[in-house]
DNA sequence: GTCTATAACGTGATAGAC
DNA sequence: GTCTATCACGTTATAGAC
């Protein structure tokens, strides 16, 4: 048998969750399991299940590090100084960088899987979804004020349909390649930047 | 044990064809199983290997089955003779049909389990988008030379993003109601019609 | 030609060693 | 506190009955 691994403290359940978060992108919530986390990390897969004792925590702290990892990033000075339109830029540089590790969103996932899901992994779902809409939806009012967005209607369903076409591009880039996904982005920021002036009809 | 069903010939297969499509489209690739489907169609999981020999034959003739049915319906006289606007209108029904039905698009389930999903279905999931592909540049391109549609950039890149804003917005239904869904849609068909002129800036 | 009994394997989870 | 041996179950797939 092989002795048991001599990795610094806490390191362990660290890879653990880089590993699901990573797979679970990839893959899906069934399309991968303990026993493959456990032999990349050359421990047992038994050895997972004290870090996280079913695979619905697993799932739940995935989903959850997500939203943290969403929060910090918003809150950094250079998101927060930065111009609306940058802001939406840079919010799809982050989403491009998913196309280019070949992995989809974890809304797609979540939404997809939705009815094989554990119930917590879902809630952590919907929060992350709720703080998505929220920022974008800040970000496009601003913008709109500015003048830098141009589109008609509430800037929550614009907030929302930037959000789908993101999560859907990432899809499609999984089955075409990484252009179809810069494609969406070309046609949407297109959509909303275009310098126009609506006619009062 | 029960005696052998009683169905009319060639009723079996496409009852599984149905659930398989249905429970696809809810759960994702892993996230039914034969047996399920044998249980609500009152058979043994083996029968079900009859009709179909695996999982992988199962569902890439679910997948074969969407790119027919929409071969199908895109040739309807009732769509032929549709102006672009309207058959962009009835896709964006179609889709909202799922999202009625608590259920995503293909092309999300085959963008998300990609990585874990067998080679079959993904040529057939490819073979269906570029279906979709060109019938919504078409479309596309159609109705902005009539001026129904006005947006920069190529109309393929715009076919690409009402695709995915399409699949995303479904997945954004399953988490929070079917709202979303149409929060998504009425945002897409603002940018695309309404009525504007571009600053040559 | 259609379906059933059963096998072979993979999966998440538990009890207990160190 | 961290990990291993092992279990019980669910899943796909095969061989064979009718």
């Amino acid at each position: 048998m092989v002795s048991a691994q001599r990795r610094p403290r806490g390191e362990t359940r660290r890879q653990i969750l880089r590993l699901a978060a990573r797979w679970l992108q990839q893959r899906g919530y069934h399309g991968f399991t303990f026993a493959q986390i456990a032999d990349a990390l050359e421990i047992r897969s038994s050895a997972v299940h004290y870090h996280f004792p079913s695979k619905d925590d697993l799932v739940a702290a995935v989903f959850a590090r997500y939203r943290a990892s969403f929060a910090w990033w918003s809150q950094q000075p250079v998101q927060v100084q930065a111009s609306p339109v940058n802001r939406l830029e840079r919010f799809l540089d982050l989403e491009a960088r998913h196309a280019d590790n070949e992995q989809v969103g974890p809304l797609g996932v979540a939404g997809v899987e939705y009815a094989s899901l554990p119930a917590a992994a879902c809630s952590e779902a919907e929060a992350f979804r709720d703080d998505l809409v929220a920022w974008l939806t800040l970000t496009l009012e601003a913008g709109r004020q500015t003048g830098a967005f141009r589109f008609v209607g509430e800037p929550g369903d614009q907030a929302r349909l930037v959000i789908a076409a993101a999560q859907g591009a990432l899809q499609l880039a999984r089955l075409h390649g990484v252009r179809d996904f810069h494609a969406v982005r070309r046609a949407m920021l297109g959509n909303l930047l275009t310098f126009r002036v609506c006619k009062t009809s």
